[in-house]
DNA sequence: CACCACTGGTGCGAATATCGCACCAGTGGT
DNA sequence: ACCACTGGTGCGATATTCGCACCAGTGGTG
């Protein structure tokens, strides 16, 4: 393992539960030693991707992030697209929408919409959503490639209701299911009483770039709602690929179709 | 230099005008050798901080800065704080707004404001602006710890116009005269047509956490309108320190006011 | 066609930066 | 005073990084 990829494996200590972190921690949670970390807290911190907190020592993530973020998004206006299709998406079915991309650990964030009523889904943009568990995560997780889906089922699983599947056996089932029906479908598995659809959409890649979801209060979800949402979402990840390479995508990629 | 730095070297190439860039170029840019930076780049691909282009073979900024900003918002929620400023200003002002820190090169982008008429100052908000021409950097360079100062005055400058200031002496000296009058005021040494004035904001540090700028067409620029606007930005500055920490923080630190 | 000047990418011995222990100083609780 | 923590550091041993030399592919030029 290269210090940059423990470095790297640091920045992805830090989450919504543990924005700031101790050096000890840090070090008992990656499993380096404390002068390794200390160290590389130092380099991360010359650059602005780590700062320290004045009156409790403790670390936390840096203001470099949001320039190159900027950056990012003037090479691939991901974040703009995708919030132009989620307000659409949203509008037009009245119920929840969350378009994330793959991370290291889980699907995270890039735009999400909530209808405006009062009995919604809420989401938190800044957390990341397990593969397993999530609309979103499975319906990453069913259309990638073999090898990446082999990869992500390497990573702990949390048992976060009794619907939650963990067991790597059935969740291959169910990504295999999950692809004959061409999109992803959960029921309770993050949270009681939360039912999401989900489809990814591809950017020249043959992972996918990303996913949407729609989550709604699982007691709406009736099989005439879940078919129009689900083309609905067919519109949606058409426009969004269309909007960010020009045209649509997700034909070309041979592996999303077999079994 | 750590391996670290390096890859945070190589990062740091990245720019609008360069957002992709190949393993040569990047090679010669960083002063380093082809395969340290081949390795550098094939782990950060790994974390997904850098994407490689699958038609020409170069390499750009990946979206793994997305989730890291969001999070790095989280706990900081600069952006947010600085937009509602930015807003508020830029209608009362009725002048283009830029909020923005310091990264390693130059001031870059938090948030900003064009007012809603014909002739603004627009800007490139995922661009940098340096520390020696821009009003945002002048400001920024003016009340940081006489430490930074000659540390950002080891950075190469540019002439942008031919009222740029570039010999490091008289930057000391404009400097001073920033920190007598209180705020930095410049005219057409970006661009010319462009004047404006700026103020820094502080968060818990010695060094400003980042600075608000106001930019108005040169020739509106009368002694009435600049003491009016910075009147405005005091008050700017005041609510956003509050904002972000409860209270405003510019009084403590005393190296503000030293000769 | 060979030649040239590029490009991205890689293997391997030599060099050196990283590791990881042991240790320090400070803090809060018992 | 003791303990169990915290953040932080110096230094010899060691494993990782370096950097050359090289490969394959491409596009332009006689």
């Amino acid at each position: 393992m290269s210090t940059i990829d423990k470095a790297m494996t640091v920045l992805r200590q830090f989450s919504l539960e543990r924005l700031e972190i101790g050096l000890n921690d840090l070090a008992r949670m990656t499993g380096e030693d404390k002068a390794v970390i200390r160290r590389i807290l130092v380099s991360l911190m010359k650059s602005g991707f780590i700062e320290q907190n004045s009156e409790n020592q403790r670390y936390f993530l840096g203001s470099g992030f949001l320039a190159l973020a900027r950056l990012r998004e003037a090479t691939v206006p991901m974040v703009r697209a995708t919030q132009i299709v989620s307000a659409w998406l949203c509008s037009n079915t009245n119920e929840t929408v969350h378009v994330s991309i793959a991370g290291q650990t889980g699907m995270s964030t890039v735009a999400y919409n909530l209808p405006p009523r009062g009995n919604v889904i809420n989401l938190r943009p800044a957390d990341k959503y397990p593969f397993h568990s999530s609309a979103s995560g499975l319906a990453y997780l069913s259309f990638c490639t073999p090898d990446t889906r082999e990869r992500l089922l390497e990573i702990p699983r949390e048992r976060l209701t009794r619907f939650t599947v963990t067991n790597p056996d059935e969740l291959r089932m169910l990504c295999t299911k999950t692809r004959a029906i061409g999109y992803a479908c959960t029921r309770n598995t993050v949270e009681v009483g939360v039912a999401s659809v989900a489809m990814p959409f591809f950017l020249g890649s043959a992972d996918p770039s990303g996913t949407i979801a729609i989550a709604v209060p699982d007691l709406n979800l009736s099989p005439e709602h879940e078919s129009f949402l689900v083309g609905s979402l067919r519109t949606g990840i058409a426009r969004l690929e269309s909007a960010l390479a020009g045209g649509p995508q997700t034909e070309q990629f041979a592996h999303v179709s077999d079994g």
